[in-house]
RNA sequence: GGGAGCUUAGCUCAGCUGGUUUAGAGCAUCUGCCUUACAAGCAGAGGGUCGGGGGUUCGAGCCCCUCAGCUCCCACCA
């Protein structure tokens, strides 16, 4: 019935299954603790990566071993509508359709992105299924559905109303080939080979031909097509070589505007010339420094990147056309100097990789400095704790600084702006169309205004304006920007949720945001634990990308590997906070401890027990042994998760199922072939491979509940999944030290084996002399094959070999199979070792400051290694003796 | 340019308040074994002057200074 293989593929759908018929995975709040989890929302349309599966296998660890401690756990997926990445990949397949965007209107754009959505949105959370992702999925959220859209367009009203919402102009990232502003995280800044230009600027009022003096100053500049948009040019004030500038008046070349000459300390004169041409409408700094002197704003391009009518010249020509032609014609007008090549980094749309315009616009901003008070302090305060905490730092660093906060984008795929703009000018800004119009029938003392009248913002909100507010949106939409309104049941249960598991590069665009939010509107913090993951790599460091074809396929993985397998070799070597390199190598040691587990089943499922038959002194020596180690691994891995240390909890079991259950209790209890077990050595065994089962199902759940329902009669609707992870009691540590004394012992007498040829079926006789436990000896006779064990006062056997367990002294007999030359040099090489380290013992004791200023304890110990290593010496010496007569 | 972090075995990492013999683990490697749960296994073994240098201390992988290298975040110089 059981293969020696575990194969996982159809056990893993049979009980994933099983757990959603039995709703399993529902929450409801009842009189428990609770424990909720918010999933970092997918992108709709996306698909499951291997950040992915590294996120989800940590939340379910955490999800499911809560459940496991009586919580009632509560995990809320559900999927982010994504407005940029979604509207890309919609207006990609209307394109490759032959239809474009701007044909369309907004109201048929808008259906084509739902019925793709439809069609593309949720295969991820099917994905996170196979995964084994215990999610409540009646409680999928969606972050444009109905409810949740109505809770967004209230937080930006509420916001607009509080005077924290304003309209501003600003420059944007311009992306002149999709026609729409994008968001910083969207520009990816390239190191590009460039040149730069040297452009001669004359001085107003000086004529070149009269004097043939230097008229003219020289600006450095990367981009000369630009110069149309030049309102002045500036210098350092402490810059020497520009002071008889001061007050005088440029010539912008080619198209004779006269400018003027202001002076910043912004400027670098190190910097080419060091003398800057300023562009306020075309570039950042430039902005900045034309808002600080009042300088005309001219904004030469048109949308799609080529020149306008203001630039006077090229009109209508491509920017990068005009770069080649305004280099000829400044040439043909000696105003060019020279040209350097020159690499600079340059701002690519991550979307149709054209190079950003900046451009200016009229934007939607909130203001953040208040709102970010309260959720600065939760973190500094720890109310908020993050995991690993030196993000603390970069979190204050950020609050501290914070922008203010772009809200709108040029897209259609969102929460579209609930403002109107009236017709004499003006704007409102409500709920819904109703409230606007009365509104707007009020502010204009006008009750004959219609819908008709009012024109709605065509700008839609920037995705995280709707998931910054997803911990609370999730369990009570209405509650959101309603501050009066009462929390229901479900937010009151649930809220704040306690631990939130995402990457780090989102630090601030989506924690930090909503930890601003939970204060705004639902009255404190939204989670009580951050917990960042690193990110997933490939074996040569590089990130897993798409684009770069280096992130392996997780489903794939899960059908190679299984699900268990992936999910361990996510967990083994991922300590929050580190970066992942990700090696297939890791599944394929989760799978392999999969099957180990397996064949631990089919022996013990193999074995027969007897009521007859006595407990022998070994097994019940290994029952009492196994149940301290597990009761201080159990405390041990406890500790381990209260510090998020998840790969670290998952060694431990993973060892103490492996090497200590499997490799040690197991093969002690091990019956005789054909024969039964005792009764009570049988049921402790039970006992405790169910413990193991129980504590492992949060890291690898299918392979635990198929063992787990096998392992006794289960009823319909149960399952390991709602079992109690076991709990530790007292344990007695004595009881581990003599066992672990009988394993070196055990070690030992097979290494001598090992080295002698002796095959384990010949028994050995054991001569002690020291410390020797009759619980490890009832170990030691029955894995080593042990015929006799004696306590001797000193050995008389001469032909021996040996070893130490701590300050025991351990012999076996070999008669002729001794090999002396060989035996005296081992003895020779640990009498030098030991030698040697009682010496840095004496030193070190010898010295009157350590024994004076050392503590007691520290002192007390270097004596009693010298203490061990005199007595060392001296067996060693005499069996030296023993070996030479 | 500003900030944060890292450097311990071939690889990935622990090492928590400076003191538990000679710094640990997993994987990988090497050597024996198809021993009736498992060769996706068992038994055994090797492997590190803790990035370099200096300092503080009775004592440093851990604290301080310095140099080198790597990574990330933020802002970007025309």
């Amino acid at each position: 019935m059981f293969s020696s293989v575990y194969s996982p593929v159809e056990i893993e759908e049979k009980w994933y299954a099983y757990w959603t018929k039995h709703r399993l995975f529902h929450s409801e709040p009842d009189g428990r603790e609770p424990y909720a989890v918010v999933i970092p929302p997918p992108n709709v349309t996306g698909v499951l990566h291997m950040g992915h599966m590294l996120n989800n296998t940590i939340q379910d660890v955490l999800v499911r071993r809560a459940r496991m401690l009586g919580k009632n756990a509560c995990w809320v997926p559900g999927t982010d509508h994504a407005s940029i990445a979604t509207e890309a990949k919609v207006v990609e397949k209307l394109a490759r359709e032959g239809v474009k965007k701007t044909d369309l209107s907004r109201e048929a754009f808008l259906e084509h992105a739902w019925e793709w959505t439809r069609k593309h949105g949720g295969i991820i959370l099917e994905q996170l299924k196979r995964l084994g992702a215990s999610c409540d999925w009646e409680r999928t959220a969606f972050t444009m559905s109905e409810d949740y859209s109505r809770s967004v367009i209230r937080v930006f009203v509420d916001l607009y109303n509080q005077g924290k919402i304003y309209r501003g102009v600003r420059m944007v990232n311009w992306d002149p080939q999709a026609k729409t502003a994008l968001s910083d995280e969207e520009v990816v800044y390239r190191e590009q080979q460039g040149k730069l230009y040297y452009l001669r600027y004359c001085v107003s009022g000086s004529s070149p031909a009269a004097g043939g003096e230097r008229d003219y100053v020289v600006v450095a500049t990367t981009r000369p097509e630009t110069i149309f948009g030049d309102t002045a040019v500036c210098v350092n004030p402490n810059d020497e070589r520009y002071r008889q500038l001061k007050g005088k008046k440029l010539i912008v070349p080619l198209i004779n505007r006269e400018v003027p000459v202001i002076e910043d300390e912004y400027v670098d004169p190190e910097f080419g010339t060091g003398c800057l041409k300023v562009t306020p409408a075309h570039d950042v700094n430039d902005y900045m420094l034309g808002e600080k002197y009042g300088l005309e704003v001219i904004d030469i391009f048109n949308d799609d990147g080529t020149l306008s009518e203001k630039a006077q010249l090229y009109v209508g020509q491509d920017r990068f056309e005009v770069r080649r032609q305004v280099e000829v014609d400044l040439a043909a007008a000696g105003l060019l100097e020279k040209v350097e090549d020159y690499a600079n980094k340059v701002g690519f749309s991550e979307r149709t990789s054209v190079p950003i315009e900046p451009k200016l616009s009229m934007q939607w901003f909130v203001r953040m400095s208040e709102l970010a008070e309260p959720a600065l302090a939760a973190v500094m305060d720890d109310d908020v704790l993050l995991y690993p905490p030196k993000f603390k730092n970069t979190y204050r660093h950020w609050m501290e600084n914070i922008k203010d906060w772009c809200i709108s984008r040029q897209l259609w795929w969102g929460h579209r702006i609930p403002a109107w703009y009236l017709p004499q000018g003006g704007l409102v800004v409500a709920e819904t169309e109703e409230e606007a119009l009365a509104l707007a029938r009020e502010k204009t003392k006008n009750p004959c205004l219609t819908l008709a009248d009012l024109r709605q913002d065509e700008d839609c909100l920037d995705t995280w304006f709707s998931s910054w507010l997803w911990p609370v949106s999730v369990f009570d939409p209405n509650v959101a920007g309603h501050p009066e309104a009462d929390p229901n049941n479900d937010l009151q249960y649930y809220y704040p949720t306690v631990d939130l598991v995402t990457a780090p590069e989102i630090l601030f665009f989506w924690v930090a945001r909503m930890i601003i939010a939970g204060y705004e509107w639902a009255g404190g913090y939204p989670f009580k634990n951050v917990y960042l993951t690193g990110i997933v790599r490939d074996k040569q460091g590089r990130k897993m990308s798409k684009s770069l074809g280096n992130s392996p396929d997780p489903i794939a993985l899960i059908e190679k590997y299984g699900a268990d397998g992936v999910r361990l070799g996510m967990l083994l070597t991922s300590p929050a906070g580190n970066d992942l390199p990700f090696n297939e190598n890791l599944c394929e040691q989760g799978r392999n401890f999969c099957n180990k587990i397996w064949n631990v089943f089919r022996l013990i499922k193999g074995w027969e027990s007897s009521d007859t038959e006595p407990q022998p002194e070994h097994a019940r020596v290994a029952v009492e042994w196994f149940l301290s180690l597990l009761c201080k691994t159990l405390l041990s891995v406890a500790d381990d998760f209260s510090k998020y240390r998840l790969s670290e909890a998952l060694m431990e079991l993973y060892k103490l199922y492996w090497d200590e259950f499997s490799g040690w209790y197991l093969e002690i209890i091990k019956p005789q072939q054909g024969q039964a077990m005792d009764r009570k050595t049988y049921s402790s065994t039970i006992a405790i491979f169910d413990a193991m089962l129980r504590l492992l199902h949060p890291f690898m759940p299918f392979i635990t509940e198929e063992l787990w329902q096998n392992l006794a009669e289960r009823k319909d609707g149960e399952s390991i999944m709602v079992a109690l992870q076991p709990f530790a009691q007292e344990f007695d540590e004595d009881v581990l030290s003599r066992f672990e004394q009988a394993k070196q012992v055990v070690s030992g007498i097979r290494s001598i084996r090992k080295d002698k040829n002796i095959p384990n079926r010949e028994s050995l006789k054991l001569l002690v002399r020291g410390d020797f436990s009759p619980e490890a000896e009832a170990i030691v006779s029955r894995l080593a094959n042990i015929s006799q064990v004696l306590a001797v006062e000193e050995n008389t056997e001469k032909q021996c070999a040996s070893f130490l367990v701590k300050t025991t002294e351990f012999y076996v007999p070999l008669g002729s199979l001794i090999n002396v030359a060989e035996e005296r040099k081992k003895l020779e090489a640990d009498l030098a070792y030991f030698k040697k380290f009682l010496g840095s013992v004496l030193a070190k004791l010898g010295n009157e400051k350590f024994t004076t200023s050392a503590p007691e304890n520290v002192v007390a110990l270097e004596r009693k290694k010298q203490r061990d290593a005199e007595a060392k010496i001296a067996s060693i010496e005499e069996q030296l003796k023993n070996l030479d007569s």
